[in-house]
DNA sequence: CCCAATCCTTGACTTAAGTCAATGTCGACC
DNA sequence: GGTCGACATTGACTTAAGTCAAGGATTGGG
């Protein structure tokens, strides 16, 4: 994954000329973490960025009292961390390996050079912050302005619009991540995600099995999501 | 400001040779939008981007009750919609004139050109971007971690470290925006920041009249801004 | 299969903060 | 100076959702 061919996968360097490509994979540094291991801290020092090659990154903050919002996930292909690339010298977050981990490093004085002869590559790390940005200015208005049902709601349906198969029932798909995972990406706690979940079951909007879930109504659920039902 | 020079004073600009500010103010259309003036919905095609010449600019999510929540304000030499330029084809909030403004408007397409013949150009444009996303990152905390009278204290804390005079009692400075949008920017309403300031003024910690605020008791605040102390 | 660790669910209770209503204050305009 | 509209304050009340605790379910390793 470290060659030419195998950086091309990524977003950040799609269209890139290969002579780029083979710098890139020359300043790549390769990085393996463990489930579970704390990658960056909120407030570290910014060296430079990382790409993910194999596994999962939560990105989140951490409040007073030990709870976390997740910001965003990370998987195969994406950056992260670039942020410290040319604003500031600190991580605004924390990042740690979700799954088993593969990532490439990349130092911010080898990547700043290259971003600046290369149009490409700046406009592709335009385009990605600028899908970050629109993806923050999604997670604001539902903390702010939409109820916990609501939030879930709209995560089931966003599921199932990525990964739903029609079934006898309804739409089927698993969670992609787990109960906890999601009471911290959707702003609450698991004990809310439980009786939130349990409810649309007992009213049949939706049943669930472990990670498995059939949405049965999808006209309520897509109610209860834009706030026109509880 | 419609001039390379007038245009110099933009950070998206700063650095960039006299053809290239010579380009941007041909293709820069000027407009002006009178005090509450819708400039774009969420939504909306987004053709270009904007940059504030002389006012204020309010960006917000809109949610289902009427309720408000402000993602900034932006002000001389800032650019806003710059997102729609590389990703998306719509404006991700609202913008309105949050006072008499001018500002000039770049088409996606001329602009675009630019930015690729322009290196300095398009890692301002990475900065600018970078600093939102640090922005949105302590919004996103504040709204889900933090409770109201803390994220309140923050904000005084930041608006002293801005404005702030020294002063008999303590600390003085003058709210720059008002109690609504303060209410609108914090993620809650009018009434709990009366009642929240109250509080702070009854127990000491800052004393107010109208516009004018002045902090007292600079720890305690401190304290109340972290969340260790109610 | 067993066990330990982790995750999930459920219930009782509490609280931060929102809703609604009434009244007061401020600033702009005539 | 008076009026009006917008903003701000205060109080009573309600509620969404968090806290705490206990028990159940699931998963992975030996």
């Amino acid at each position: 994954m470290n060659t030419p061919q195998g950086l091309r996968m990524c977003p950040l360097f799609a269209g890139l000329p290969e002579d780029n490509l083979k710098e890139l994979s020359t300043i790549a540094i390769g990085k393996k973490f463990a489930r579970g291991e704390l990658i960056f801290s909120d407030g570290d020092a910014g060296e430079g960025f990382y790409v993910v090659i194999h596994g999962r990154v939560k990105l989140f903050k951490l409040g007073m009292d030990g709870r976390e919002q997740i910001l965003h996930f990370v998987a195969n292909g994406d950056p992260f961390g670039e942020v410290t690339l040319f604003s500031g010298v600190s991580y605004p977050a924390f990042a740690r390996a979700a799954t088993d981990l593969e990532v490439l490093f990349f130092k911010r004085n080898d990547f700043e050079a290259l971003v600046r002869q290369d149009p490409q590559l700046s406009l592709n790390m335009i385009a990605i912050m600028s899908h970050h940005l629109r993806r923050f200015a999604t997670l604001v208005e539902e903390l702010s302005l939409k109820d916990v049902p609501a939030r879930v709601a709209k995560y089931l349906l966003d599921s199932a619009t990525r990964n739903g198969r029609e079934h006898d029932a309804g739409i089927e798909f698993d969670l992609d991540i787990s109960k906890t995972e999601l009471a911290q990406r959707l702003g609450t706690i698991s004990e809310t995600i439980s009786r939130t979940l349990g409810k649309m079951k007992s009213t049949g909007i939706i049943d669930t099995n472990g990670k498995k879930v059939t949405i049965l109504d999808m006209d309520t659920l897509e109610e209860v999501a834009s706030g026109l039902r509880k």
